[in-house]
DNA sequence: TAGTGGTCTAGACCACGGT
DNA sequence: CCGTGGTCTAGACCACTAG
């Protein structure tokens, strides 16, 4: 049972967008090149760039040819309203430990397999703020199966899931979350800067990922006094 | 500029579909049926039900027919968790209003358009109960425009989705949400049968759908408490 | 074994973009 | 105008399901 054809072009393609071969704004390769170069017809050709354009990789334009935009991320995920989008909007992120190498934390959501606990788990965590009014903690875990020199390291453009997506060729393939109001409390309170007794929006994540066996685990408090958090889903 | 043959299939499917004629485990016909009874070829019929297969109305198994299955909502919606899936738990939904003509309420999240605003609201209410407990409170604002006959209605199964999808054609399309976590107070308080003071978590949500010009405005009170919000989006 | 869906070829015509 | 992507035809071979 061999891979179909055009998935290996489908994934040849994506890598060299992942790796920046083909940055974005980058015109690819027209079917017909492409029909020549790997010696198919338009037909595969086409399913490939069907795939990449519905996975958002690309945007194709009759008489012109597909280029490779900026990927959305309407994942299902949520974030806080005016993170990327408001201009004018004076974001800051504070990295407050990691990424290191750290014990797993008990009590956790969602459980993580047996696997991942057998070793130790790589954890930062960081304050979001919007003009300069602390709206977020955050606090990730995964396994450190297989990333042996990931501790210490920047992130690209300070962005998490574009340093999976570029350095390891890591996607996220879905999510599931769970979503509580509470109190805040103790540590909750103090990192915030908000009173006990304010409310705070709870969410614990489960990242599921294209490399098997790799989950990432989140879990943010968000003062949504200010901001509140939002998101979007386009069919 | 016609449409293209596969699309007008496509939707001749998804018609029948939504209109029960192919029931949840109906086999469709057959991708060379398809070609004789439209006179197309089966790239041309695979297109049209490629899409219904991406857009999670049917399954593909080799060797056997496509077969009509519950379609999945993951449309980014947040639901309590529990609601559909814990077998076991007593769900219970209670009609509060309507569906009945009334007017929009002011300070919306979300402000509907001037054409939207240029008729009445279609509005009804309700509250949602797991094993007994109130969790949620649940309001929802829609433009009168082209529904002549839609108070009084009861839902199909319960569902105002499932109503809209079959007795009206019209599907989700998107939807944006914003969420706050809040303290309960007055009215809140006592329909969710919780103390003042109490976090809750405010979820506001626009629905698009696939009518021009209609959207759906919706905006849920949920004690987190016992049962979190939850979602899950697979890619 | 017959019928089915998954893949692929080798053409064709059209609408649209940029030159 | 040429090259592009969007649609469609008419075949072919294979792997799988089900009787």
């Amino acid at each position: 049972m061999k891979e179909a054809r055009y998935r290996q072009i489908y994934q040849l393609l994506k890598s060299r967008i992942q790796k920046d071969q083909y940055s974005v704004g980058t015109l690819l390769p027209s079917e017909n090149e492409l029909c020549r170069d790997f010696s198919i017809t338009r037909t595969t050709a086409r399913k490939a760039l069907d795939m990449l354009d519905r996975e958002g990789y690309i945007k194709r334009t009759r008489g012109r040819r597909s280029q490779v935009i900026e990927r959305r991320h309407s994942l299902g995920l949520l974030s806080v309203k005016g993170f990327s989008e408001a201009a004018g909007t004076h974001v800051e992120t504070i990295m407050l430990a990691g990424p290191e190498l750290a014990s797993w934390p008990t009590g956790m959501v969602f459980p993580p397999e047996e696997t991942e606990l057998s070793r130790p788990a790589i954890f930062f965590s960081r304050l979001r703020k919007l003009d300069g009014q602390v709206v977020m903690h955050e606090s990730n875990w995964f396994s450190s199966i297989g990333f042996e020199h990931f501790t210490g390291q920047q992130f690209i453009d300070g962005s998490f899931f574009k340093t999976l997506s570029q350095r390891h060729l890591i996607e996220i393939t879905g999510s599931t979350q769970e979503l509580h109001a509470i109190l805040a409390r103790g540590e909750v309170a103090r990192l915030l800067r908000i009173s006990e007794g304010a409310p705070v929006l709870q969410i614990c994540i489960k990242f599921s990922t294209s490399r098997p066996g790799l989950n990432i685990y989140s879990r943010l408090y968000c003062n949504t006094e200010t901001y509140p958090i939002g998101n979007t889903y386009v069919h």
